[in-house]
DNA sequence: CAAGAACCTGAATCGGATTTCATGTTTGCA
DNA sequence: TGCAAACATGAAATCCGATTCAGGTTCTTG
């Protein structure tokens, strides 16, 4: 498959027509189509968003499209790695100086709703990568799972949660968690000028917090 | 919109071509088209999903689809409407005879879990119904939280469950963290012979258990 | 059993999308 | 300045699938 190029975290770049590393004027022309089609497929969807949509959005001959990508598919799978690397980062991002390991995870819950907000892209794009490729939405999830499963294994180390959850469960449930009120609570909510809200609202946000501080909070009865 | 008629929830079935209601024979065509559809559309997803696939699985002319279903989009929609219809009987069902709120709280998530094991296709027709329907998306998501907001909070009245919750934002969480492990856990895994389990592994469900316990349960400090 | 209603059929129409390709333009460098 | 190498272009080839339609078959009822 090609995909096994893609998967490398920081590839080097290469035209797909002649397979030769990029010149800056080439960089440029593939960063429009990317974020072209960041607007295009969240818009539109997969199929909806077609070849021409993407080069006229990005002001870019149709037949360019072909230098920098080998095919519609292609470019969605380059969208969803790059859209994953960046949410990763800022969660990553919002988690550092956190006083201890249970303020670390709400940051970084709030590092993603702030990515949601910002790039609502990301839900639409990664919930169609099931249809459209599903080996880079299983990549996706893993690498956010993976980042939750060690600070939580991590956090058990030191007793800040409860020792009797499982660890890989708990972070896919936390995950589904955030994704689908990210979906209500973000993407479902729009002002009076039809505008989504820039975060969530404190109710939910608190009323979910208690549930998450719940949930991973060691039972008092257990304490030792 | 068509929608309109297709939201009652017990509709009479009708010809699309005619606006009559069928005899036995045609209801009989227009469910071997849905369940042809809901494999097709399972297994291939919206786009790649032919109107041809789909008669020539249920052995029934191309033109005969026209007869039942306006178009494509129309049919998934028809589809989404019966399934969710279904999960949400399977859920009430094993809720039946719970000893307490909590216990049926787990019993309707097993019912789900169950549900999901025995019909892959409600996830992938449902998460793809997000491109090709919002508005049945939202009547999914919807009818199934309404059940779990009103028991959410007839167990806060009976202080079973955590008073400083949110039940709407709570009932959004539960949704979020069935789906997800429902996808990781049933649909991704498989045995040798690339069978789906039958149901969810033992260690998993004892782990998501105890994450729904602790979520929901009155911290002890605050009982008085 | 005759005739109308209901149901069934698949070839042909039609529109729309991806991808190719022959040709033109810009850039970098000796 | 001149000439490769990179880059850019959009018309046309090609494919594919939703929907229509003109004409058949099966049921049912008076």
């Amino acid at each position: 498959m090609s995909m096994s190029d893609e998967l490398v975290e920081h590839e080097e770049l290469v035209s797909s027509a002649t397979g030769r590393p990029l010149t800056k004027r080439g960089e440029a022309t593939r960063r429009r189509l990317l974020e072209a089609a960041e607007l295009v497929f969240a818009e539109q969807g997969y199929h909806e968003a077609s070849i021409v949509k993407i080069t006229e959005r990005a002001g870019i001959g149709l037949g360019t499209f072909y230098l920098y990508f080998d095919s519609k598919q292609a470019i969605f799978e380059a969208l969803v790695l790059d859209l994953n690397r960046r949410v990763r980062h800022s969660m990553s991002e919002a988690m550092t100086g956190a006083s201890d390991r249970l303020a670390a995870e709400r940051a970084g819950f709030a590092g993603f709703f702030r990515f949601t907000a910002e790039h609502p892209a990301l839900y639409r794009v990664v919930r169609e990568a099931e249809f459209v490729s599903p080996e880079v939405l299983r990549l996706h999830y893993t690498r956010i799972v993976e980042g939750y499963e060690a600070g939580l294994r991590a956090a058990q180390a030191t007793g800040d949660v409860d020792r009797a959850l499982d660890p890989e469960t708990t972070a896919w449930a936390l995950m589904g968690m955030g994704e689908l009120i990210g979906m209500r609570f973000l993407l479902w909510e729009r002002d009076a000028e039809g505008r989504p809200p820039a975060e969530l609202d404190p109710k939910v946000f608190a009323g979910m917090t208690r549930f998450i501080d719940n949930a991973l909070a060691p039972r008092a009865e257990e304490e030792k």
